[in-house]
DNA sequence: ATTCATGCAAATTCTTTGCATCAGC
DNA sequence: GCTGATGCAAAGAATTTGCATGAAT
């Protein structure tokens, strides 16, 4: 349902200041199947084929994606390395738990994010083509320090989407418009 | 489920710049069933005892709630007042589109917030006691412009929460501490 | 009179669970 | 071999929808 999201570099547009434009992979020494590994053995669960697979499946390409999504893209009952629908939500709790990925709700359904390997960073939604992009600020965390403080919080995570129209959209919608106009 | 939003004002604490600590209500000329006359009006929709009787009972107390919770309280089948579960749904719906309500996802429910008559803000969700609380920053919506103008995105609205511990759970937790110890 | 709104129950959607079987360790 | 993991189907939770009836304009 939701498209893939586009963390190209957007260079310096209306507003230029010391802003990060991009969400880069960070170095990390693991791998997310070398991490997975880890957290599994600390608690005593099993190396599956399942697992292994979906781990791969899901640190493929850096999007954001859903359990939907995820498994539409995977094998189908019958095809070699299927995996159930149960084992997929499973498992993707488990990443959740193991840090590798993130979650959050967005237009009623659960939305997994790179977390292990990409820095902290926040979202711009469009309503439009319901297109992800990622943002970095540290001022926000600032921020969020600063009113966590202010209220005696101790803060865990923060979750921060903007909703608007992208680029591409605005353009699209101009694009029409003039064509109505001829 | 969740509990009553508490919107108590937290004065000065660790750090106490020019922030807002309060979300109070706004000066509004027209009441929420005023409102949402008008909107039913321009719309040629109709006014029923259903949807006043909804409107009185979302606003009578400022808090946060979810559909659940609400009907929790309504008259159940057979009393009087009595609301059928679509027409809260349906009613839900429509307060959002009139502007006079905010909903969001957290934790799988959809949490509703009254938006007509209150100031802009955003919220510190405690993981403990579901407890959610409010807060303004303008500094906040200054950097989610820039954010948005560095991508070249049209701001529709955008949604924060801060997830952690409150300060009343920190002390429940610090109590039972010590306890354990003694 | 029209047409929208309501209540009801059934349908959806997304996700979780119970349980028998299977497979890591 | 023990115990956790998987697949399956069934159950859940939250919300929406179809439709006949009732009510607002």
């Amino acid at each position: 349902m939701a498209e893939l999201s586009d963390s190209t570099s957007e260079t310096a547009n209306s507003n230029s200041e010391t802003v990060a434009t991009k969400v880069e992979p960070l170095e990390v020494s693991l791998s997310p199947q070398e991490r997975f590994s880890e957290y599994l053995q600390s608690r005593g669960l099993r190396q599956t084929s399942q697992r292994k697979f979906l781990i791969d499946q899901v640190f493929s390409q850096h999007e954001h994606f859903d359990a939907e999504e995820l498994i539409e893209r995977l094998p189908r009952r019958g095809e070699a390395n299927y995996v159930s629908t149960a084992t997929v939500y499973r498992t993707l709790r488990e990443c959740v738990d193991a840090g590798l990925l993130n979650s959050f709700q967005l237009d009623g359904r659960t939305v997994y994010d790179h977390d292990y390997g990409y820095p902290q960073h926040d979202h711009l939604y469009c309503t439009r083509c319901r297109k992800l992009l990622e943002f970095q600020s540290d001022e926000l965390v600032e921020i969020r320090d600063q009113m966590a403080a202010l209220h005696g919080f101790r803060v865990e995570s923060h979750r921060m989407i903007i909703s608007g129209v992208c680029r591409e959209c605005s353009r699209r919608r101009r694009k029409k418009r003039k064509q109505d106009l001829v």
